[in-house]
RNA sequence: UGGGCUAUCGCCAAGCGGUAAGGCACAGGACUUUGACUCCUGUAUGCGCUGGUUCGAAUCCAGCUAGCCCAG
């Protein structure tokens, strides 16, 4: 049996090859590349992060012994990761790169490679589980709470499941350091990732200027009641439940509500306004691959780092999901995700459309 | 031009003779494989200016300057 391990040049990703290895699987190695430095407006001749993590990866292959290669997809991250990105921003609502980057750079592009090499399984380094029963496949959280990823991977299908292993679901973190300390890898103490990928400075809207060649289009904060209380910086700039950075000094604090793109206004209010009752979810993927045919009494996720929230889901006809809290929840944001939970099992998620007051 | 009021950090604002609260904004940090939220820390040797009274003044007095409101 072989298998793919996608090794993204981290602690995780390197303790996850060593494992399968020592499973008694043949394994290679790859690190995909995603992005140019242009694309994150970093200087090519810059050895940043990316080249930096690809030596990591290769150093932690090398020590493994097995074979590593470095794949190409930046064409394909630029369009499905990057454009969604800024164009989600344009639109006024907030997107999970990383989510995308999963879905569609590890678990498609990569799964094509996997093919070509004669894999039959693709590794990563993610903190989830999955577990078969009879022929259905269960993706579930990570044996340490802190440190479930599960919430990204909600769009995997049957058919992938079949064919990934989340070495890592059953190991706290500091496990995973220790198994990486014993094996004298490179990165045992490496920092754990964070920020988007492509934009390391966390100067996202620079990236998307970057992108557009457009200057920001500045408009106006209004309350709830359409009164103007100051001038924004663009759209792009913004996202719901976000306080800081707005730049306008009142006796309170204000929140970002909503989000019109077609007025190129923001919405301001205070914690309050902030709550929804109700969800819309679209882009859903069943994990077991069938709707429920009725409501169902689960727990969601609408952010990352989120405890879920016990709510009522109905799928409708046209795939889409409503979602309604037990507890109104604060800034529900369009373009995040919300995954639906049963204890410890994902039934599925899918992207934010819009929420309700009520 | 007469009469009245007000001048304290980028914004709002406590203070009322005893040695500059607080909120917002901002900066830095923590948290974090998204954006946010949250949490922690920091931020006026100086209170429009110039003098005076006092052991001591942002706080009292005088003049000046600026803004506001009534008269005109």
């Amino acid at each position: 049996m072989k298998a793919l391990i996608a090794m993204s040049g981290g602690v995780d990703s390197s303790v996850a090859a060593k494992l399968t290895l020592e499973k008694g699987l043949e394994c290679i190695g790859c690190t995909m590349k995603l992005y140019h430095n242009e694309d994150a407006g970093i200087s090519p001749s810059r050895t940043c992060c990316s080249a930096d993590d690809v030596a990591d990866a290769r150093s932690v292959a090398l020590k493994l012994g097995i074979p590593f290669y470095v794949f190409n997809f930046t064409d394909d991250f630029k369009k499905k990761v990057i454009q969604k990105f800024i164009d989600s921003y344009r639109q006024g609502i907030t997107p999970n790169p990383c989510i995308d980057c999963n879905r569609y750079m590890k678990f498609e592009k990569l799964f094509e490679r996997a093919a070509i090499l004669g894999c039959q399984y693709i590794v990563t380094g993610h903190y989830a589980r999955i577990e078969k029963d009879g022929e259905r496949y269960f993706l579930k959280k990570a044996l340490d709470p802190s440190k479930d990823q599960s919430y990204v991977l909600y769009s995997l299908t049957q058919k992938q499941l079949a064919h990934i292993l989340f070495p890592l679901g059953n190991l706290p973190k500091t496990e995973t350091r220790k198994l990486a300390e014993q094996s004298g890898l490179i990165n045992a103490q490496k920092p754990d990732s964070q920020d988007i990928c492509f934009v390391p400075d966390g100067d996202y809207a620079r990236v998307i200027r970057l992108h557009t060649k457009e200057p920001d289009k500045p408009g106006f904060f209004v309350d709830q009641e359409g009164k103007i209380l100051g001038v924004h910086k663009g759209i792009i700039h913004y996202t719901v439940g976000q306080r800081k950075g707005l730049g306008l000094s009142l006796p309170e604090p204000l929140y970002v509500c909503r989000i019109r793109p077609e007025e190129n206004t923001v919405v301001l209010g205070r914690p309050e306004d902030l709550l929804s009752q109700q969800a819309w979810v679209g882009d859903f993927n069943w994990i077991l691959g069938e709707r429920p045919d009725t409501a169902i009494r689960c727990q969601v996720k609408i952010r990352y780092r989120q405890p879920e929230q016990w709510a009522t889901a109905t799928p409708a006809d046209d795939g889409t999901v409503r979602l309604v809290f037990d507890t109104p929840q604060r800034a529900v944001t369009p373009g995040q995700a919300a995954v639906l939970y049963d204890g410890d099992v994902v039934l599925g998620g899918g992207t934010i459309l819009k929420q309700s007051t009520h």
